[in-house]
Formats: structure tokens, C-alpha cells, sequence
DNA sequence: CTGCCGCAC
DNA sequence: GTGCGGCAG
């Protein structure tokens, strides 16, 4: 029992990591080449911005999971030792509004990641604050965070890492149906989501890809058959992508439905 | 928090 | 072994 206070003193500590979201104009700055995701209903309810170092977010306070998670992903940073911390915080930006680990505990679902803690390998700081709760939303834990979401994941860091791409852009998010399902165990529900998407844009080539996969137990060798047309995805989220790309590349990038990447030959993962 | 466990690749 | 998690102590 004594054991037990002190550890729940030392978890209240750790609570309080103070590290200090950037100013969100610096997110601006560091997405402007494609420019941040625009909710097309100007967003009910309004998002909170968030700006971290390694990514940015548009966080649903009614839904309590985010509208949106961009990141910039380089090559640089996928080599390195930081280790996963496996402390998910409430993220000190979004204040009394950020989801807390009773709000998942005992749900059934996953803590998942939209920008996967993977992507942060060169550095500890920007790896630990992947675990703040704007970066989350309740996934399935078996055969799909677990499983062809992760793959999903693995492969895009394998474009950059093996095929010669020096960095992409990846949006992430949530898609909803009509019915809605929520986690009701926390002192503030969270909402399931239906689905997840990503988008993925390749600035050298000029190449763009959407994928849009139930959030439910799925085959993973059937994860090429998720690849959509990127306007389905703004249809189905009320997002608009790459605000800052001139209207004609925009209709290009979004009208087709793409296919898997590949990668170079010598280089670990992908498939 | 630290450690250990399962699961998939 | 690595990366996604959970859970016990």
C-alpha cells in the first residue's frame, strides 16, 4: 500500500512535463509549402491548434480526438536512438479540453498514434511528445493498430527511408459515420472513430496518396485495396488538403485513386 | 516509473 | 530484433 502512494506520487510528478508547445506560427511556417488542412464548415466545434515540434494538430474538443495531424517527415529524422517512452500525457496546449489516460483505460480500444511515435527516431524529445493525447484516437487494438495500420505506417517511413524521397508530407486522421460510438469511462467521453485516414504528398515528385481504412480487425495483406482518391477523403472528413497548391495540381493530386509506393531495392521493410 | 508480456512482421 | 501496445509491481 505504501508502495503503491509513493508510485502514484511519482506518476502525479511526471504529469507535469512542461514541455512547451511551440508557437503555432511556427507550424504555419513549417507546412506553408502545401499549407495546413482547412475545415471546410470553418469546423463545428472550432478546433484548438496545436504546434509541437514535430507535428501540428487540429484537435475536435467535442469528439475529443483530432480533425487532423500533420507532419513533415525528413530522413534525418527516421535514424536515431530515441526509444519509445510510453507515457501517453494530456497534452499542457490543450489544457482542461486534452483527453487523459482514464478516458481510454479499460475502453477495449488502443491509444493510438496518428503521428506514429516511429517517426521520431533522431530525437527523445519529439518521440515523447508523440504520446500527448492530441496525437490520439481510440483504434482497435488486434489485427489493426496492431497490425495493418502499423504496416501502413512502417511502409510510408520506408518511402523516405529506402526510396529516395528526402521527405513527405503525412496528414492523419479520423473519418466518422452518422452513428456515433464513444467511450463513455472517463470523467469526458471520447469518440470512436469509424475509420482512419492518411495523406501522403512526396514534394519531389509531386506526387500525392490517400488511404482510407476501417477502424476494425482487417487482413493485412489487404492494405493496397485501401488506397482511394484523395477527394474521397475530403468528401468524407469536410477537409480540404493542400490549401496552398494552385487549384490545377490540386485536381490532379486528388482526382485518382493512387497505389502503394515502392522503394529501392537493398532496403530493409516495405514489401 | 520500471519492467515484463503478447502480437505481428 | 523492432515497433505496436497492455499490465503488474
Amino acid at each position: 500500500m505504501r508502495r503503491l502512494f509513493f508510485a502514484l506520487i511519482a506518476l502525479g510528478a511526471a504529469a507535469a512535463p512542461a514541455l512547451a508547445d511551440e508557437d503555432f506560427s511556427k507550424c504555419e511556417a513549417r507546412y506553408a509549402a502545401i499549407g495546413l488542412p482547412v475545415l471546410k464548415s470553418g469546423g463545428d466545434p472550432e478546433p484548438i491548434a496545436v504546434c509541437h515540434q514535430g507535428y501540428a494538430v487540429a484537435f475536435n474538443p467535442d469528439s475529443r480526438v483530432p480533425y487532423w495531424v500533420i507532419e513533415r517527415v525528413p530522413k534525418a529524422q527516421l535514424s536515431g536512438k530515441a526509444k519509445r517512452s510510453n507515457k501517453f500525457l494530456p497534452d499542457p496546449a490543450l489544457g482542461d479540453a486534452s483527453p487523459v489516460d482514464a478516458d481510454y483505460r479499460a475502453s477495449g480500444y488502443d491509444r493510438g498514434h496518428q503521428a506514429p511515435a516511429g517517426d521520431f527516431k533522431s530525437s527523445q524529445p519529439m518521440t515523447n511528445e508523440s504520446f500527448f493525447f492530441s496525437n490520439m484516437a481510440p483504434q482497435v487494438g488486434k489485427d489493426f493498430n496492431r497490425g495493418i495500420w502499423r504496416i501502413l505506417e512502417t511502409d510510408v517511413r520506408s518511402w523516405i527511408l529506402c526510396g529516395d524521397r528526402p521527405e513527405l508530407y503525412i496528414i492523419t486522421g479520423p473519418v466518422f459515420d452518422e452513428k456515433e460510438k464513444w467511450i463513455p469511462k472517463g470523467k469526458q467521453r471520447v469518440r470512436v472513430p469509424d475509420g482512419f485516414f492518411k495523406v501522403i504528398y512526396d514534394p519531389t515528385r509531386k506526387r500525392a496518396l490517400g488511404m482510407l481504412l476501417p477502424n476494425k480487425a482487417l487482413d493485412t495483406d489487404t492494405l493496397p485495396q485501401y488506397a482511394v482518391a484523395i477527394k474521397t477523403i475530403e468528401q468524407r472528413t469536410g477537409l480540404v488538403f493542400f490549401p496552398a497548391l494552385n487549384k490545377r495540381s490540386q485536381t490532379v493530386l486528388k482526382s485518382s485513386k493512387g497505389i502503394l509506393w515502392g522503394v529501392d531495392g537493398s532496403c530493409q521493410a516495405g514489401e
